[in-house]
DNA sequence: GCCAACGTTGGC
DNA sequence: GCCAACGTTGGC
């Protein structure tokens, strides 16, 4: 099993709406590198936290989901209405691959990216790095449960 | 293949 | 809303 943490700005897709839904397509990946992680290292049964990103004083971690369905291609990237829309991506090769979650469990508490920051042990997660852009980070199960531990420790 | 211009991400 | 960081595009 492999961890992960995947962002969302909690405006566009936030831990409630995947706990509404069960289940959901992770959607709007458009970047290189991501997208070959996810091809390529990410299996159902890996785990994942839910990390809202852009959410201001609520910008951290928030829940964890499981990876129900391997990456396969993105619906968006061919719906001319959607803001993923990519006009040169073609059916025949899709360029954009996305996977499905399913909704495990909210954590007790967020644990925020000052939080993280204030932590030794995540100095070289590249998720607490500036300049990061990468909306999907491979986490050590160390790190996992470092931060799932946290989550459930009193401020 | 270089690199300037441009676009996007995401913290603040 | 600003802006630093950095990925992508396209002219040459």
């Amino acid at each position: 099993m492999q961890y992960w943490v995947m962002k969302s700005e909690p405006g566009e897709f936030s831990l409630l709406d995947l706990k509404g839904k069960r289940r959901a397509f992770w959607d709007g990946i458009r970047n290189y590198q991501v997208r070959n992680m996810l091809r390529d290292e990410m299996r159902v049964g890996d785990r994942a936290l839910f990390y809202h990103s852009n959410a201001g004083a609520e910008t951290g971690v928030v829940g964890v989901m499981e990876v129900v369905k391997n990456a396969y291609p993105d619906a968006t990237q061919f719906d001319k209405k959607s803001k993923y829309y990519d006009a040169k991506s073609d059916y025949s090769n899709p360029r954009w691959l996305g996977v499905e979650v399913e909704f495990i469990h909210e954590l007790p508490r967020l644990v925020s990216l000052a939080e993280l920051k204030g932590e030794l042990a995540f100095q070289e997660l590249p998720l607490i790095k500036k300049g990061n852009r990468l909306s999907i980070i491979k986490l050590t199960k160390v790190q996992f449960e470092k931060i799932v531990k946290l989550a459930n420790k009193k401020v």
